[in-house]
DNA sequence: ATGCTGATGCAACCAGGTTGCAAAGTTTAT
DNA sequence: ATAAACTTTGCAACCTGGTTGCATCAGCAT
């Protein structure tokens, strides 16, 4: 299991600290995206701060993505094995209104958009909002 | 110009009180989508509190939409004369990372997305990060 | 005029995010 | 083995956008 994590963190070029290691776990186990102040409360006692800078170090190197679902949190999930972030490897999110749980739907890419003359696109945030099956009615 | 600004408050069911008219005309002079903090700074002396609950009456009223383009604060730029904001009506945003602006791409609608079974849609915020046509190099 | 309703202004509050700094831990050089 | 250099952590403080409670004010109906 350690060595699982500690393997994903090596191959994203992150030392493997304790705290780093925890955070990863969390991350795995998660079925749907995680904020960093849900992220707090997954621990008795951890500091913003450092979970802070955890999530800003996965991501700066790729092991997870961030999500602007629209709430007043951002919220982060792991990046699969082959992503690089680049706009193809791009996913659509999803935030249900009942629940509240963000899904990244990672069968679905983000469709491609032609913008006017003279723009150049780096990245896109694509959330979806509505009921989820699990909520469906 | 007050004529114009009263009869699209009016058409939206929204009472023409002097605020709400000269936060109308801000709206309209603008080209790109505008924060609330940056309404706040066009004006000499003005409430937050007032503006964003004109903002607010504005959103419910459908004359304009907000922007979740990532960054710190949430954007809003007037509505289509025709728009209703249903899913159809929508449209794609850009946020160019050079100017800082965001843009309402009004000719580029968001594209169908095919859910997962027993998702249901019921809103979409696609927001495209780049260098905009002013900043193009 | 009087009273009702909604809009405004002010102040306070809240939450998420961010930073400075010192202590602790790790790596590298001598 | 020891010291120096660098990285990570923990704590506290801060900033900002957003939000709310409440008293006052303006407009309209009676
Ligand atoms: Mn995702
Ligand atoms: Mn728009
Ligand atoms: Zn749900
Ligand atoms: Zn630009």
């Amino acid at each position: 299991m350690k060595d699982r994590i500690d393997e994903q963190l090596h191959s994203r070029n992150i030392k493997p600290t304790a705290m780093r290691e925890l955070v990863l776990k969390v991350l795995t186990d998660q079925k749907t995206a995680i904020s960093l102040p849900e992220l707090e409360l997954k621990f008795e006692k951890a500091d913003k701060a450092t979970l802070y800078r955890t999530l800003k170090t996965f991501e700066e190197n790729k092991l997870i993505h961030s999500i602007n679902d629209g709430t007043a949190s951002v919220k982060y999930a792991l990046c699969r094995e082959s992503c690089e972030c680049y706009p193809e490897d791009l996913h659509v999110h999803f935030l249900c209104t009942v629940c509240e749980h963000t899904y990244c739907l990672n069968d679905i890419p983000v469709p491609k958009i032609n913008l006017p003359a003279k723009f150049r696109l780096e990245n896109v945030n694509m959330v979806v909002k509505g009921v989820c099956s699990n909520c469906y009615t």
